[in-house]
DNA sequence: AACAAGATCAACCGCGAATCA
DNA sequence: ATGATTCGCGGTTGATCTTGT
């Protein structure tokens, strides 16, 4: 089993790059692609495992690579997405332009990490260091765990179909989509049908809170997905959390009118062709009527509600900031402002 | 000026997932 | 269906640079 590593033949160069050989690769991929890794370096003339050619490439060769200071910007994207997703590199970087993963990676540990840690701040849970669940809030850190699990299955989907450039192709979900584009007309065709965590995060925030509705708890299991509401019950097909269809979400699926049942009753076409969700029609329709993006606008604000009701207690970092969605969405700024100033020595 | 300690980041390594034959 | 191969990710290393003494 197993293999031995590509590097380990003999002859093959090892270490920091020269020029020559940069220039070698470079022009190599300009006119012919990278293809297969494995077989550029002989094609290229290079003395190097397919591996070192791609990283070369991929971490520093690139042409659409922005070197250089990260912004203050950059800094809270990365601190977001980090939050969200943990040491998920390659999806925080899908996220940030230009940016490698290896380069967002390195900046958080020589820096973001650092000044973290020096805030008093754990730089893996974002919450301070002398914060520990008690045993009362076990079911709301398993919430918490839940809803990450979705966004962070949402965001590698999207992330994959960035990078693929084209939607998944699949009757169920193509179904899905247009019959939310003819309820929506205002949504740029090919946008996926997903939110952007730091669209939101930036701009959804002000929205006023009766808009939304709250996710309560929740639990999954491979036939279906149910999510409690303050007021409301759904069961949401898993089709919308496998791996094929991750980027279809729960409030997506209400949206997107999948055949899931409210109240244990199956809603019937009529009903998702009027938007007639029986016991939740208004508050729908009062998101529906306020963006153009309804299925992003309706979910970011209940998941990140949910988020911030469990992350931020009493103990905060910036005073007090109970469940109130102003408080929260203080906690939230006032780390970042802290993580992004500069550290008082 | 010389040295040590700390910081930075390009590059490597090993593993698991995806793809191929 | 299965094993081999390739790819990509995240953790880690170590050479180089910077700062402090």
């Amino acid at each position: 089993m197993g293999r031995s590593p590509c590097c380990d033949k003999g002859g093959l160069k090892k270490g920091p790059w020269t020029p020559g050989e940069d220039q070698k690769l470079l022009a190599y991929i300009e006119e012919h692609g990278h293809g297969s890794w494995r077989a550029l370096p002989a094609k290229a003339g290079l003395q190097r495992c397919g591996k070192s050619c791609r990283l070369r490439w991929t971490n520093y060769l690139r042409p659409d690579i922005k070197r250089g200071k990260f912004t203050s910007q950059e800094e809270q994207t990365i601190v977001q997405l980090h939050a969200l997703l943990g040491n998920r590199w390659s999806t925080i970087a899908s996220h940030i332009p230009k940016r490698t993963d290896n380069e967002i990676k390195n900046y958080w540990n020589t820096h973001l990490k650092k000044r973290l840690t020096k805030m008093g701040i754990d730089p893996m849970t974002h919450k301070p260091n002398n914060h520990t669940l008690g045993s009362g809030q076990s079911k709301d850190a398993a919430n918490l765990s839940h809803m990450a699990q979705w966004e962070s299955a949402r965001l590698e989907a999207e992330a994959r179909l960035v990078r693929e450039s084209k939607l998944v192709c699949n009757p169920y979900h193509s179904q899905l989509q247009s019959k939310a584009m003819a309820l929506r007309p205002s949504v740029p065709p090919g946008r996926p049908q997903c939110l952007d965590v730091l669209k939101v995060w930036r701009g959804e925030w002000t929205k006023p809170r009766k808009e939304y509705v709250t996710i309560v708890s929740s639990s999954f299991n491979p036939q279906n997905t149910t999510l409690n509401f303050s007021e409301n019950i759904f069961t949401v097909p898993s089709v919308g959390f496998d791996e094929e269809h991750s980027s279809i979400t729960a409030i997506n699926c209400i949206h997107n009118l999948s055949p899931y049942e409210v109240h244990g009753t199956s809603l019937k076409e009529e009903n998702i062709q009027n938007n007639n969700f029986p016991g939740v029609e208004s508050r729908m329709e009062n998101s529906i009527d306020s963006t153009n993006y309804i299925a992003d606008s309706l979910r970011i604000p209940i998941l990140m509600e949910g988020f911030t009701d469990i992350l931020a207690d009493s103990d905060n970092v910036v005073g007090s900031c109970g469940g109130d969605f102003d408080e929260n969405k203080n906690y939230w700024n006032s780390l970042l402002k802290l993580v992004t100033s500069p550290v008082v020595t």
